[in-house]
DNA sequence: TGCTTCCTGCCAACCTCA
DNA sequence: TGAGGTTGGCAGGAAGCA
C-alpha cells in the first residue's frame, strides 16, 4: 500500500475534516509499475521466463497478460500457441510455451529426460522463436515502464519498425502503429513522478557519491522504506541502473542502447558523469569497466587489495575475469550447451560434460589403491574414505575461500584421472559465435555404440545459437538447464543414476517441437568399453601423474604408505 | 545420509590478430 | 610468430533434494 495513501488517510482521520468519500492516489499506479519493473530487473517474484533469441527475460505473468492479448492467451494455454505472423513479414514464428515440470524435482539434469509431458499448468517458460532479443527487450521495457526510448532517437527505422511489428503481433495497442507511419504513434508521456519526489534533489550534475548509489540500492531492496518513496530512483529498463533525474536517465538510456560504445564510460561513471559504482570501488585506480561480447557491464572492485569482478546482474564477485565471463552465460544464455544424448541444454559446458558422463557411463576416476574406477569424484572420495580411510582432497589440493581449487605443488594424488574418451572439443571462432559448418566429417556420427540397447536416439536437435544478445536480463537464480521434451527419447542411459532431482528450479522441460539440427556439434565419444576396474590399461595418461602403469601389491602398498596409512 | 548439481579459482588448449 | 583473449576441464566444497 502506498505510504502516501496512508499519510493522506491518517491526516484526514486526525484532523477535524470529515473523512473523504473517496481516497485516490494518482501516483499509485506508476509507483506499482515502477516497483514491478524493479522486481523484474532483480528477478523477484518472476513466474515466467520469456526466451527471445538466446536471451531469457524473467517477467511476471500477470503483467504480461494484462498488457498483451497474446501473452494472456499463451500463458493460459496449456499447449504451444503460435505467435501471430508478421503482416507482410517473414514466415510466422511459432511461439512455444514451455511448462516447467511441476515434478521437476524428479527430473534433474542427470536423470533420464522425461517424455514430452503435456503442460497441465500454466507455462513457466514462453519461447518466442524468431523474435529478436533487442526488439523484445524494448517491448518488454515498454510493458513495464510505459515508456519506449526509440532506437537511435527514432532514427533507426528498421529497429523501430521491428518493434512496431512485434507490438502488433503481441497486440500491444500503443506499439501497433510504430514503424508504419510517421505520426501513427505518439510516445506515451513519462511516468509521473510521485508528488513527494524532490524535483531538485540536491545531487546536481556529475557523479553521485557511492553512498547515494548504495542508498538507491538499499531502497530498491526495501521498497516499503520511506526513502524509496521520497527519492524514487528511475531504473534504466535495460541495465537496471537507477537515476534521480529523468533527463539523466534518458541520456543514459541513449548510451546504454548503443551497447559496447557505452561500456567504458556510461556504465559506472568511470571517467564519465554517470553514477558511481558501489562502495569499495576505486574507479580512479582501476581499469575502466570492461564489457565483453554479448554480456553486461561488470563492476571492478578492489577489496583488501584484491581485484574482484562483480557480475552486474547478480552481484556475485569473482577473482578472475574468466570466471565472471563463464558465469555470465547463466544470465544471458548467449551460448547453449545441449547434451548429445538427450534433450537437456546447459548454460555451462562443464555441466553438459558432466551430465554426458551419465550417458556414456565413462568411469574416469580410478583409485590407485585398488584400481577400481568411478564415474564421479564424489564416488571416488566416498570409496577411499570408506575402504581406505583417506580423503583424497586432503592431500591433493587446497581449497580457496570462495570454493575454488588451488592445486598444491608436489602433491600426491591418491587417484588416477583417466583421459576422456571423447576427443577434446575443438574450439571455433570467437567472433562468429556459433560456427556455420560442422567441425569435422565425423561430427554427425550418432551416439556412441556402447550406449545401452535402449539408448536414446542420436544427438537431439539443439537450440540454434543466435547472435550475442544486446541485453542481459536479470535472472537470479537463473535456470541453467533446459530440457527439451519435444521428442520422446526417454534417454534412459543404462546405468544412469537417478539424481534425485537436485536443483529442481533449474530444470525446464521444453514442449517445443523439434528444431532443425544444430549446426555446431561435437565429435561423438568413442565406444564405451566395459570398465575394467582391476586392469589399469589406460594408465599412464598425462593427467595421471601419481599412479604406476601396472597394479601390483607392492605398488599398492607403496601408495598406502605414501598416504600415511 | 546419500547423491547430484552448482560454484569458482586455476590452468592448459585453442583462437584471433597484429 | 607471439601476445592476448576465449574456452573448457578439473578440483572439491557448498547447497539442495529425496
Amino acid at each position: 500500500m502506498s505510504r502516501a495513501w496512508r499519510t493522506r488517510r491518517h491526516r484526514s482521520q486526525a484532523g477535524a475534516m470529515p473523512p473523504p468519500a473517496e481516497v485516490t492516489d494518482p501516483s499509485h499506479a506508476p509507483a506499482v509499475l515502477r516497483q514491478l519493473n524493479e522486481q523484474r530487473l532483480r528477478g523477484l517474484f518472476c513466474d515466467v521466463t520469456l526466451i527471445a533469441g538466446d536471451t531469457k527475460f524473467p517477467a511476471h505473468r500477470s503483467v504480461l497478460a494484462a498488457s498483451s492479448p497474446f501473452f494472456r492467451e499463451a500463458l493460459l494455454a496449456s499447449a504451444p500457441l503460435p505467435l501471430p505472423p508478421v503482416i507482410g513479414g517473414s514466415a510466422p514464428n511459432p511461439a512455444t510455451t514451455t511448462a516447467a515440470s511441476s515434478s521437476s524435482s524428479s527430473s534433474s539434469s542427470s536423470s533420464p529426460p522425461p517424455a514430452s509431458s503435456p503442460a497441465s499448468s500454466p507455462p513457466r517458460v514462453l519461447e518466442l522463436p524468431g523474435v529478436p532479443a533487442a526488439a523484445f527487450s524494448d517491448v518488454l521495457n515498454f510493458i513495464y515502464s510505459a515508456r519506449l526510448a526509440l532506437p537511435d532517437g527514432g532514427g533507426d527505422g528498421a529497429a523501430v519498425a521491428e518493434i512496431g511489428a512485434l507490438g502488433r503481433r503481441l497486440g500491444i495497442s500503443r506499439l501497433q502503429g510504430l514503424g508504419e507511419g510517421g505520426d501513427a504513434w505518439v510516445p506515451p508521456a513519462p511516468a509521473p513522478m510521485a508528488p513527494s519526489q524532490p524535483e531538485e534533489d540536491g545531487f546536481g550534475p556529475g557523479p553521485r557519491p557511492a553512498r547515494e548509489w548504495e542508498s538507491d540500492r538499499a531502497e530498491a531492496q526495501a521498497p516499503d522504506s520511506q526513502p524509496a518513496l521520497s527519492r524514487q530512483p528511475l531504473p534504466c529498463p535495460r541495465c537496471g541502473k537507477s537515476f534521480i533525474h529523468p533527463k539523466r536517465l534518458h541520456t543514459h538510456e541513449a548510451q546504454c542502447r548503443r551497447g559496447a560504445s557505452t561500456r567504458g564510460s556510461a556504465g559506472l561513471g568511470v571517467g564519465g558523469s554517470g553514477p558511481s559504482g558501489p562502495t569499495g570501488m576505486d574507479a580512479s585506480a582501476l581499469p575502466p569497466t570492461v564489457g565483453f561480447r554479448g554480456g553486461p557491464e561488470h563492476v571492478v572492485k578492489v577489496v583488501g587489495g584484491h581485484v574482484l569482478y562483480v557480475c552486474a546482474a547478480c552481484e556475485r564477485s569473482y577473482v578472475t575475469l574468466s570466471s565472471l565471463k563463464r558465469h555470465s552465460n547463466v544470465h544471458s544464455w548467449r551460448r547453449k550447451y545441449p547434451c548429445r544424448y538427450c534433450e537437456k541444454v546447459f548454460a555451462l559446458a562443464e555441466y553438459r560434460t558432466k551430465h554426458e558422463v551419465w550417458h556414456t557411463g565413462e568411469r574416469r576416476y580410478q583409485c590407485i589403491f585398488c584400481w577400481e574406477t568411478f564415474v564421479t569424484y564424489y564416488n571416488l572420495k566416498t570409496h577411499q574414505r570408506a575402504f581406505h580411510g583417506i580423503s583424497p582432497g586432503l592431500l591433493a589440493s587446497e581449497k580457496t575461500p570462495n570454493g575454488g581449487y588451488k592445486p598444491k605443488l608436489n602433491t600426491l594424488k591418491l587417484y588416477r584421472l583417466l583421459p576422456m574418451r571423447a576427443a577434446k572439443r575443438p574450439y571455433k571462432t570467437y567472433s562468429q559465435g556459433a560456427p556455420e559448418a560442422p567441425l569435422s566429417p565425423s561430427l554427425n556420427t550418432p551416439a556412441p555404440t556402447a550406449m545401452p540397447a535402449s539408448s536414446p536416439p542420436g544427438p537431439p536437435p539443439a537450440p540454434e545459437p543466435g547472435p550475442p544478445p544486446s541485453v542481459i536480463t536479470f535472472a537470479h537464480p537463473a535456470p541453467s538447464v533446459i530440457v527439451h521434451g519435444g521428442s520422446s527419447s526417454g534417454g534412459t542411459g543404462g546405468g544412469l543414476a537417478n539424481t534425485g532431482g537436485a536443483q529442481a528450479a533449474s530444470v525446464i522441460t521444453y514442449t517445443a517441437p523439434p528444431r532443425p539440427p544444430k549446426k555446431r556439434e561435437y565429435p561423438p565419444p568413442p565406444p564405451v568399453p566395459t570398465p575394467t576396474p582391476t586392469s589399469p590399461a589406460t594408465a599412464g595418461s598425462p593427467a595421471t601423474p601419481a599412479g604406476p602403469a601396472t597394479a601390483t601389491e607392492e605398488t599398492k602398498g607403496r601408495n598406502l604408505r605414501a598416504a600415511g596409512l
